[in-house]
DNA sequence: AGCACGCCGACT
DNA sequence: GTCGGCGTGCTC
């Protein structure tokens, strides 16, 4: 008797299980194909893993219904990849599959896109309303020009209900349909001409894009990181194959694209959080298809189905962004390296200011390293000078002798920008009578006054209360904002100045949709100006009439509970000093602190950003600690701390086994967010395969125990915050 | 994660 | 006497 066929089903739900079911005989399924199956009382899409399993005892399977399409949805490399990191990062298989999937093809919708409709007029006259200005216009538009799009016609601003509307009283029809898209071939552009000292760099990387490689290119700010990139690509890359270039989501400006677009035409395609689900779709089908296109993502766009990979770049490789922070923990930048061992392709790293594991690996060997050490043009480094302002009187924050910088800078016509590492107006509001300070009523943190909206804001949940101008508490009003943030800053500075636009760039000034470009227009205007902001402005911004940058305070990373603060500190830093002189004029940084004499701080002042590196990799090492050791966190939270650290330490013993060192118990930094009570467990061992294995074999046995429902945990490999 | 089943409070 | 609160258990 012949068994009957059998497939293995991934499930977008949370579960570390797949459920297998019945082939029907007219059915042929291959891994990573969709599938419709029913689930419970659903039909749900899943994904095939295998094929012709054994099922488990006494299971009566049930039959899937039918494939979505005759092709796998992921192909091989691509499954491959994230039955990997699925395994690596501890996550539900299911759910990492299926974050290689858009949207529409989540939902089971069909992986082929909607038509564009073609519109024409079958009235000479919109028989319409007088107060129906909308379709009047819409319909003098069509009238205009026959057989405009519906895309074309959503773009100028009409809205889908305004054509079904006219379409429905039969003033307009559709025309022809199609998909074409306007032909942009790849420009003729040769590749850009390189500097000696980027020749020498690119001399580095490898030539060879049929087998694996991994490359870290340390170039500092200003060196022209990107030209080298898009030499590489041109150079290297045949027309017909793809490419990946990935980048932090403050860095994929339309800038960066139309630069890469000068060379590459409509190659380029952009991957990233803002695209709607038809545009999602539209470029996971090119990608599938294999079009030779050059993606230029963040993150989730190393999981896309890429057929003919041949090279991929991550741009600033040591931005923490990289690392997803919730649900599926992984780090683009290590899938990445995966994905061209997988693949047979050359990854390169590339960043001013290397993480420290890129470091390592390249100090090891394990990296080609490409240096790129001097500035393009006439460039010169800034120089940064430390500014102690211990029993300095401060206005505002900024010391004397930071006033006068600014203002010389500004007299010469030139750009000041002021680093502020807080949002809001001050970051604690505190009764000077009895010492009260407004905390949020459910986290274990201070508001931040706005003053703007009046506001007492929490930034770690959503609480948000109307400040007061007395103390909740006592009724005095000795009740006086403590500290820094940019909108306290942007005010001292325009009664210092108030002759000078003071422009602030932080989450709160850029929330609406472009106004990071206007800003970014208004200070390329070259003007004398102040920009006051956050990390925000330290990212890829390129303004070229900045020249004196001050960091209001430096010391925030020096004391930090987190091993991984001291290296953020040096990035961040160097990141934002980077933005003063890229011209052709040179750049000063004064930098604030309390700990002038703080040899870190000295350090960075001799802007060696190797020798801080090999610095730290040393403390690294001494302490046992990542990259020298692999690192994973258990994280649990509850209703209460004890419920908490009871689970955790419930776990220890199991943990604690050869190989495996386990710290903790102990409660997150912030103990309490949104009322729930955090706590962890850390886990570092120095072979990483064994550390694996016990977290296998931690979570399941985690999943089969019955926990209060309200007591949730969750595994971090390879974490970055460790509060 | 969904979705159903199941056992205790305020309503026609 | 029922509608519905969300606790817990299951899904091939």
């Amino acid at each position: 008797m012949t068994q009957p066929k059998t497939a293995r089903i991934a499930l977008n739900r949370p579960l570390r299980r797949l459920f297998d079911y019945r082939i029907p005989d007219a059915l042929e399924l291959t891994p990573g194909q969709r599938v419709k199956v029913p689930f419970g009382r659903q039909t749900l899409t899943g994904l095939v893993v295998e094929t012709g399993v054994q099922p488990p005892e006494g299971v009566t399977l049930k039959p899937i219904q039918a494939a979505l399409e005759p092709w796998a949805a992921l192909p091989e490399n691509t499954f491959r990849l994230l039955t990997w990191a699925s395994d690596y990062y501890q996550h539900p298989l299911g759910e990492c599959l299926f974050t290689a999937l858009p949207p529409a093809l989540r939902r089971g919708r069909p992986a082929a896109l909607k038509p564009d409709e073609q519109w024409q007029t079958t009235a000479t006259e919109a028989a319409l309303p007088a107060n129906a200005h909308r379709q009047v216009a819409l319909f003098n538009t069509i009238k205009a020009t026959p057989g405009i799009t519906t895309s074309a016609l959503v773009q100028s601003g009409y809205s889908r209900a305004q054509i079904r509307s006219l379409e429905q009283k039969e003033l307009i029809q559709q025309g022809a349909t199609s998909n074409a898209q306007p032909h942009i071939p790849e420009t003729a552009l040769p590749a850009p001409i390189l500097s000696s000292a980027q020749q020498e760099a690119a001399g580095e990387l490898p030539e060879d894009i049929k087998q694996f490689s991994a490359s870290l290119l340390f170039g500092i700010t200003g060196s022209g990181k990107t030209e080298l990139y898009l030499h590489y690509l041109k150079t290297r890359l045949q027309h017909d194959e793809q490419a990946l270039v990935l980048v932090p989501e403050i860095n994929l400006t339309p800038q960066t694209v139309a630069r890469f677009r000068r060379y590459f035409g409509n190659r380029i395609q952009v991957w990233h959080s803002a695209l709607n689900d038809g545009e999602r779709l539209s470029t996971w089908l090119k990608i599938r298809n294999g079009d030779p296109i050059i993606l230029i993502g963040t993150r989730s766009a190393v999981l896309l189905p890429f057929i003919n990979l041949r090279t991929i770049i991550v741009d600033e490789e040591h931005d923490s962004s990289y690392k997803q922070g919730e649900g599926f923990r992984y780090s683009g930048r290590d899938v990445a390296v995966y994905r061209a061992h997988l693949n047979q392709c050359p990854v390169i790293l590339g960043s001013a200011t290397p993480s420290l594991e890129s470091w390592h690996n390249a100090s090891q060997g394990k990296y080609n390293l490409a240096r790129l050490e001097q500035r393009a043009g006439n460039a010169k480094p800034p120089e940064l000078t430390l500014l102690d302002i211990r029993s300095r009187p401060l206005e505002a924050g900024l010391a004397r002798p930071a006033l006068t910088a600014i203002k010389e800078t500004l007299d010469r016509g030139e750009q000041a920008l002021v680093f502020v590492n807080r949002r809001g107006f001050a970051p604690i509001m505190m009764c000077f009578d009895c010492g009260h300070m407004e905390e949020c009523p459910r986290c274990d943190t201070r508001l931040t006054y706005h003053r703007r909206d009046r506001a007492m804001r929490c930034h770690h949940c959503d609480y948000q209360a109307a400040a007061t101008h007395t103390c909740p508490k006592c009724k005095s009003e000795n009740f006086k904002p403590v500290g820094q943030g940019t909108e306290r800053t942007e005010e001292t500075l325009a009664e210092q100045f108030p002759d000078t636009p003071i422009v602030r760039v932080d989450r709160d000034s850029t929330q609406r949709k472009g106004s990071i470009q206007a800003i970014l227009k208004k200070v390329n205007s070259g003007e004398p100006c102040i920009l006051v902001g956050t990390q925000m402005l330290a990212k890829g911004h390129d303004f070229p009439n900045v020249t004196l940058v001050t960091v209001v305070n430096a010391d925030g990373g020096l004391f930090s509970v987190d091993f991984r603060a001291p290296e953020q500190m040096v990035q961040t830093l160097l990141q934002v000093s980077g933005r003063a002189g890229r011209g052709d004029k040179p750049g000063k940084v004064l930098i604030q602190t309390c700990h002038s004499d703080h040899p870190l701080l000295n350090a960075l002042c001799q802007g060696n950003y190797p020798a801080i590196a090999d610095q730290l990799l040393a403390e690294r090492e001494s302490g046992q600690l990542p990259p020298f050791r692999a690192m994973a966190i258990l994280r649990a939270e509850a209703d209460t701390m004890q419920n908490s650290l009871q689970l955790l330490d419930s776990l220890k013993p199991m943990a604690s086994t050869p190989g495996v060192e386990v710290w903790g118990p102990l409660p997150a930094v912030i103990a309490r967010k949104a009322d729930r009570h955090r706590a962890q467990l850390i886990l570092v061992s120095d072979h990483r395969k064994q550390l694996n294995r016990l977290l296998t074999y931690l979570c399941q046995h985690l999943d089969q125990t019955k926990l209060p429902s309200s007591t949730k945990w969750m595994v971090d490999v390879d974490p970055q915050e460790t509060g």
